[in-house]
DNA sequence: TTCAATCTTGACTTTTTCGTCAGGATTCAT
DNA sequence: ATGAATCCTGACGAAAAAGTCAAGATTGAA
């Protein structure tokens, strides 16, 4: 249960892209640098992103990337989805293979998937309220204890 | 950002021997029939088990593996600590190799870092309220508002 | 003692994920 | 047109995770 390293640097590069002015764009060689990844990594990311549709490119001698909305209208959920997927994907109970057919035959199996869809819950809950533009600005701040309080709402 | 497989069949194995009338133990064949996993793949997690000190040992004949403590005593948390790690280990930062020397530079990295440090308060909400005891009895119950309402709490 | 059932360990193989690469396509300035 | 800067794609190699294997150690019963 840990965050795949394509989570974690195309995050980075998303981050980089909400830091421009509306109508900037930026290079992969400029991300690039200004992340630490490899030219051929950070295309690679953002190819993935832009497939998911939060990036645009443009070709060209001036061509480049731009987030495909604004930054506060792109949450950490959706970036999630599209660089890893989600924690507790469809197929999960297909996975097993007991001496049952699938998990009906087994109350253990079927109680960890009602605990997986609640972690995944109470995950989307703290994600999906958060936009790329409050991670930007708030910084420290977003470790409050409001945030906390607002799960439940 | 998804369960590994260790985690998923180390806890379906936990589970099994959670279900145990107390005293009772269970072999390796036994759960590895069970759960359709293989008696070597068996054998490796319940050895990650056992060295995180989750289950107790027996050798000889008569041996097999039983839980260290009560199913009630046993949250998900522990499993999947043993299991898993952390979604966000104290090393984070380290990776990160941009143009200045940490994450210190570069507010977007930093405020991500605060992100993952709240999404890991909000799981462990979860899953440390939740025991293997839980797991068996609750089912779908357990999926209810009422525990979501706790996460506040 | 001898044997069968069981756990223990370290090393190996396979599979999946991650990162790299080479060649191509597009745009714009000259 | 030509060339420079850029993105695009599919395929390849490296690293990590998952799963397998063989040989050994322990226990209890006959």
């Amino acid at each position: 249960m840990k965050l795949s390293s394509q989570e974690e640097y195309g995050l980075r590069c998303l981050l980089q892209l909400a830091r421009q002015a509306p109508g900037e764009s930026l290079s992969i060689p400029e991300i690039s640098q200004a992340e630490g990844i490899s030219h051929h990594n950070v295309a690679k990311l953002l190819r993935i992103l832009r497939q998911g549709g939060l990036v645009d490119s443009a070709r060209g001698q001036h061509g480049g990337y731009t987030l495909a909305k604004p930054p506060n209208q792109i949450t950490v959920a959706d970036a999630i989805n599209v660089l890893g997927g989600r924690l507790f994907d469809d197929g999960f109970c297909d996975h097993f293979s007991g001496d049952g057919d699938n998990c009906t035959h087994s109350l253990a199996a079927c109680s960890v998937r009602a605990l997986w869809g609640q972690v995944q819950q109470a995950v989307d809950q703290v994600l999906a309220k958060t936009t790329l533009d409050d991670l930007l600005r708030q910084g420290h701040a977003l470790a409050s204890e409001d945030a906390l309080l607002e799960i439940s709402a």
